[in-house]
DNA sequence: CTGTTAGCGCATTCAC
DNA sequence: GTGAATGCGCTAACAG
């Protein structure tokens, strides 16, 4: 803002901070009740501690006068907090937002609040909505990391951390993952037993356990049925739809594959802009299948095979355990979650050419 | 749960609570620093009340100890928050998730932080998330309204709301809106320019600003180039793909049109699928156009003409709008923001057969 | 089972 | 410019 915006700002009608509606407050039910303030509070919330005739009379009092609990005292006071942290790369990525939809729905049921922050797959705004949610002294963190550093230092503060879709290195927390090996060992028979021999697997990192499992499920099978993997059909490309296709145009070029399996949704959308620019017959000329379904690949013509890794539920079983960890209902030991992952077929994978 | 499970529960090692790591306070940043605590909360935050140097040493105390704020601390004594909610229908739905992310975008470059509630469009869930964003004591809210109660409560409590996307008969605050008219009638004229004389049109209310609005473009459209509207070319179903796609079956099958328009991204999911389903040849034989544009429809063959709403945008305008009220920024008269829609041709309209 | 007392961590009066 | 005192609204210890 200019010095002279800025100062038109200043001299603006004026700032009300707040309209500061004064809420009524335990007290205000106290004396509506005729009892103590702790007495009220003892009512509303702790259960065995209030004779039914007061917890009702109390009740009947609260609604009446519309008294809602500030979450900030009783936070700030019972250290604890009924939010919980969720902290995604990115909620227009239909898998992300899937899994914060899932996470949400659970925690809604359970009467926690869900703080959704994008941090965009970068490591700075990682680490500073982990600030974030430690000076909001949430109990519980749900994230899908970028660096094992964010998760540490929630941990180190003695917040329950769940990590989600993916394991950075060799972590130490709980852990909630699609069954990345079976899910694609499963995708890549389904193609070999269709008789292709040459599959592109496209792909954008191995260093998670995303990325990794899925490798090595594509490996597995190969091993499995006896077919000779070609190092040069693993294609790494970048996370990215543009250069899944360039990627993809590579390996239509020069290596005479007859079907290509794409490790994401966002790959997926990049290979098919190339096949269908390319005029290709799917499948009768190439096989086109993914990993992790979003809803547009059952209307494009053909729609695509793909594995779906069940996102929702992956979602609600995050927040499963991270509640369960809150409520100390789990033994120390580091739970790992794997959400089953289901082959469908559908009309983008067919018979190898010849 | 059953009364056994839950006797199993009530056993086990036992509940801890929480690790209850001790946070550093300003208590010990004052120690650190050789200050007081108030001087410490100054130095923090409020310019003009610490010298420099004082200034610098408590900040690097904080730094060195580790110390973060406590929210919920701040927000008891300040009464003010800086979480804002966020009420949504559905965040599977792009149209919502795009909104949601250009919300967080903003929010989080201002400090804030979002807490997002689906409320599946229900009123009861929607009153419920209002009454917890008041517990909360959020400064402001922003809400896809399913009722115009939700607001009504919300403001009449101080909280400052703005309504995205729609308006709820007459309301009297803030809201932030597609230019729904507009939009429509550059989509409808678009395939009355290419002949079409028997337009579909999809729709699922009109009880809202956005179908009333979208529902008006298309008559407009119609008035302005002297082409009659068939009422039985208003084409009503409900929020939902299957009944879409009934609906677009009746409209075939009774209205002989060359041409269908679907009032949202959800319906137009239906209408496409019945087209495919009988083979019709998209645009030659008719053609279809959609309100709300989203990834999907420029991934199906051919893309789909339609109008993007700018909705991440409009996410921003959201949260750009409820920070400057909370700031008390604008003066006290409603505002309402029309975001523009703009008219994106692909390849699923063409010429009217014949 | 209920009332009294105390204090969570911080920001904001006031004096100085 | 800085420190001491006060209390935001609530719940956890205690008595009783």
């Amino acid at each position: 803002m200019s010095p002279r915006a800025q100062a038109a700002r200043a001299s603006v009608p004026a700032p009300t901070p707040q309209p500061a509606v004064r809420r009524p407050t335990v007290q205000d039910v106290a004396r509506e009740a005729g009892v103590s303030p702790s007495t009220v509070s003892r009512a509303l919330h702790t259960r065995g501690y209030a004779s039914p005739a007061v917890r009702a009379r109390v009740r009947a009092a609260a609604e009446r006068i519309g008294y809602v609990a500030d979450h900030n005292a009783r936070n700030l006071r019972s250290r604890t907090s009924t939010s919980i942290g969720v902290l995604i790369s990115d909620l227009r990525n239909p898998f992300y937002a899937d899994l914060a939809a899932g996470i949400e729905e659970e925690l809604r049921a359970a009467e926690y609040q869900m703080v959704l922050v994008n941090d965009n797959a970068d490591p700075a705004e990682e680490m500073q909505a982990a600030e974030t949610l430690l000076a909001m002294r949430v109990p519980g963190v749900i994230v899908t990391p970028v660096t094992a550093k964010c998760p540490q230092v929630l941990q180190d503060n003695g917040v329950h951390v769940v990590c989600a879709d993916r394991e950075l290195g060799r972590s130490n927390g709980d852990v909630v993952l699609s069954d990345n090996k079976a899910g694609a060992r499963e995708l890549t028979e389904h193609l070999l037993n269709l008789g292709h021999t040459r599959i592109g697997l496209l792909i954008d990192e191995t260093k998670w356990s995303t990325g990794a499992g899925r490798l090595a499920g594509f490996r597995a099978a190969h091993l499995d049925n006896f077919v000779d993997l070609d190092e040069d059909l693993v294609a790494y490309t970048s996370f990215d739809a543009g250069a899944a296709r360039q990627t993809t145009r590579k390996l239509l070029n020069d290596h005479e594959v007859t079907a290509i399996i794409s490790a994401n949704n966002v790959l997926a959308q990049g290979a098919l802009t190339e096949l269908k620019e390319r005029r290709l017959k799917i499948p009768r000329q190439i096989s086109l299948a993914a990993y992790d379904d979003v809803p547009w690949m059952s209307l494009v013509q053909p729609a695509l095979t793909t594995v779906d890794q069940s996102t929702v539920e992956m979602g609600r079983s995050c927040a499963r355990l991270v509640l369960a960890r809150i409520r100390g209902e789990l033994p120390p030991r580091r739970r790992i979650v794997r959400v089953p992952a289901r082959l469908i077929v559908r009309g983008s994978t067919g018979p190898a050419p010849r």
